[in-house]
This record gives C-alpha cells, structure tokens and sequence, in this order.
DNA sequence: AAACGCATCAATCAAAAGGTTGAACTCGGG
DNA sequence: CCCGAGTTCAACCTTTTGATTGATGCGTTT
C-alpha cells in the first residue's frame, strides 16, 4: 500500500488527484494540504510514502513547491517528492530537480501515467513527463552556450521588458553588476545588444 | 436538476470538478469534453444547462475556450457557459466574457463557490470571481483609453524591444512620428516610460 | 465651416539607459 | 598554489529616451 500526500492550493485539483489515484488499490491518500508549509509539516510524519507536490501555491505563500520539496527531502527516511504541475520550463523544472523532486509530471497527464509515476516514485525510481526528459537529455546534449544562473536570471528579467536599474534594484545589485552580466551574456550568445541577446536565448530554449 | 458539460483539457481538472459538483444532489454531469471542438459539439446537442469551460486547450489545439465559447452561445436555446480557468488576466476575462460567457471563476475557487456559480449561471444571472469583478468595475470606471491602430502597431514594435529609430525604419516613419505616437499612448494608459506602457497594455489585453 | 482627433514631422535639451573597459574578490579544480 | 570562471563593482562615454513646443494635412463630427 502506498500512502500518498497530496499538496496543491487548488480544492479543484485536490479533488481530481484524489478521485483518479484513490482507484488504484494499492492507493491510500493519509493527508492533503493547501498550503507549502502545511505540506511540509505533514510530510515530517511517519506514514507518507510519496509526497504530489504543486509548484505554484498562489499568491500569499511565503514558500513554492520547489522550496518545500526541498525542505522535505532535506530530512532523513523522508517522503519521495513527485512533482505535479501545469508548467512546462526549465525555468520551473530545473529547481524543482535539484531541490530533489523524484520526478516531475505535468497535470495533463493521463491518469494511467500517474498512477505509474506514483509506483515509480513510491520505489526509489525516477518519473519524468516526456517532454521534460526530452529537455534534459538534450540540455546534456547540448554542452555549450550554458549561461551561468545569474546570467539566466538577468537575462530573464531583461527578456520582461526590465531596465537595467530595475534589474538591478530587483537583484537587490548595482547597475554595474547587471551591465557586467549582460557583457558577459552578450559574449556568450554571440550577439551585441539586449534585444538580439533575448531572441537568441529564446531561440535556444534557455529562457522561456 | 442541472445538468453539466464539463470542457478541460487536464484529466485531474475534469475529475476534480466532477468529484466536487456531483456530490451537489441537484446536478448532473452529463459529459465531458478534453478538447475545445468537442465542447462545441456536445454543447450543441439538447440537455446540457450549463458548460464548464477552461480557457487554455494545450498546444496542437487550435480553438481555445473563449472561441468555443463564442461558438456554443451563438446558437439559440444554447447552454449557458460558465468560464474555469486558472489566470486572473483582463486578456483572458474580456474575450472570454465578449464571447458571451455567464460567469468567469478561478480555479481555485472553493468547492461552494463554485456551485454557486453554477446555479447561477443555470438560472441565467452571472458569476464572477471577486477579483475579476474587481477589474470589470475599475475598468467601467476608467474610461477606455483605447489606442489608435497605429498607436497600437508602435506599442507592439516596443513590446519586441525595437528601439524608436529602429521602429521608425520598420514603420517608415520619422524617430519624432514614434516619439509623439508613444507620448500619446503614455497620457492614454497614464504611464511614463515605455516597458511602464508595456506591462500596463499587457494586463488589459491591447497587445498579445 | 469650425472643431476635433489622428497621423505626420522638426528641433531642442536634460535625464536615463546602454555599452565598454578595467579591476577586485571568491571559490573550486588542476 | 595558481588559474579560470563567476560575481561584484566603478568610471567613462555614447545612445536613447522622454518632455516640450510647435506645425501641417486629413478625415469626421458637430
């Protein structure tokens, strides 16, 4: 039997993750939460064997998915983290992994997936949607033209439509940092301008 | 008795609502649509009071929900469509609600609001989500503010990040034409500054 | 016809943003 | 232990932008 913690924001969806997965018979949902820090105090306790974690928990939480997933993994014989979500980037993704995620799914899976991603989960396995596992092997693939996490987060933010003083205030840095960012980025892409840098990155996929 | 077509693309979505509004005694789900054109079909049949429409389809769609909202309300004695959706933006609500829609909710609304909802839709009034009502009422009260056409062709060349000569060269125009275009637009959406006017004509839907 | 909004352009000026160069510090790996 | 990559910053110069003022022609509305 595998005991299953549902944390999403949405009653909604809470409903639909219960109905689908509570006729598999080797299903038992023990717990559900509407919010991140509700869901990692739940998954302290002894008797969750898998944690459906959302992403996004609305506006008015402290605490994301990625963050509460890793706050649960961060313990010892803690829960497998299995990662549902409607978002598809690696913007979402990528932390999501490293905070420990045993897989990632997106909402628009079909109900037989899930229930094999939960059992892969519950095993130690990993479990990932086709499109994700597409992206990571091609980002191993694909060894170049890695911008470092700071230059992906300005670069984000330039792609907003951000100036670079408002960049820099969001970064909480001088202008001077963020202007040396984009130096840096500009080599990197082979391009000489912002606008031209964000197409480019777009066109790579490195930015959504 | 009311009876339910329940339109989204997300199987967990689809359970969830039916998990919540069937244990209503007085409603019936009486099909489910995962694409767009079903929803159209089924609701075009007799015996469906009132749709469940979510907005976004998924890729390799190629109607969304507010379409196919326009296409079920333009037939006579057609069901009433009530709008689901997760994002709270004026450029999802307005089409969706232009489109001839009853009610617009989120998706995170509680169990109870959203049978609320859907009784009042079923009795022909409107349900909108607090937030979204918000939006409406402060939008009656600020008056239009609609764009030239050619204010708007400007606005999108600065949403691509085009400088004003660059989008001077692209429109034929002189740099002082866009200037005075964006000085316009600037006094109209009381902004002042450029990626200010962008954010602003994003959140009410004036450019993609 | 007069008034109005729209689109077009010119010229000027201060402020803001963008881009370049150079340099310090940290940290992990050879 | 030094090297390179990443992050941080300053000073400097150029380009862009926004504000302002003003002008022309062209449709619509009044």
């Amino acid at each position: 039997m595998i005991r299953l913690l549902i944390a999403d924001d949405h009653p909604v969806v809470r409903a639909g993750l219960r109905a689908v997965l509570e006729c598999e018979p080797d299903f038992a949902i023990v717990a559900e939460a509407a919010t991140a820090e509700r869901a990692v105090e739940l998954a302290a306790e002894p008797g969750v064997d898998v944690v459906l974690m959302d992403l996004q928990f609305g506006p008015g939480s402290a605490m994301n998915g990625a963050q509460a997933t890793a706050a649960i993994t961060a313990r010892a014989g803690a829960p497998r983290v299995l990662v549902v979500t409607t978002y598809d980037t690696d913007a979402d993704t990528l932390p999501a992994l490293e905070a420990g995620a045993t897989g990632y799914l997106l909402k628009d899976a079909p109900p037989e997936e899930l229930a094999q991603a939960v059992r892969a989960a519950a095993a130690g396995r990993s479990a990932l949607a086709p499109s994700v596992a597409d992206r990571l092997l091609e980002r191993m693939r694909a060894p170049a033209a890695a911008l470092s996490a700071r230059e992906t987060e300005v670069l984000g933010l330039v792609a907003d439509g951000l100036t670079n003083q408002q960049i820099s205030q969001r970064l909480h840095l001088s202008q001077a940092t963020v202007k040396s960012h984009l130096v840096h980025i500009y080599t990197k892409l082979a391009v000489d301008s912002r606008t031209a840098a964000v197409r480019e990155a777009r066109g790579r996929g490195l930015i959504r």
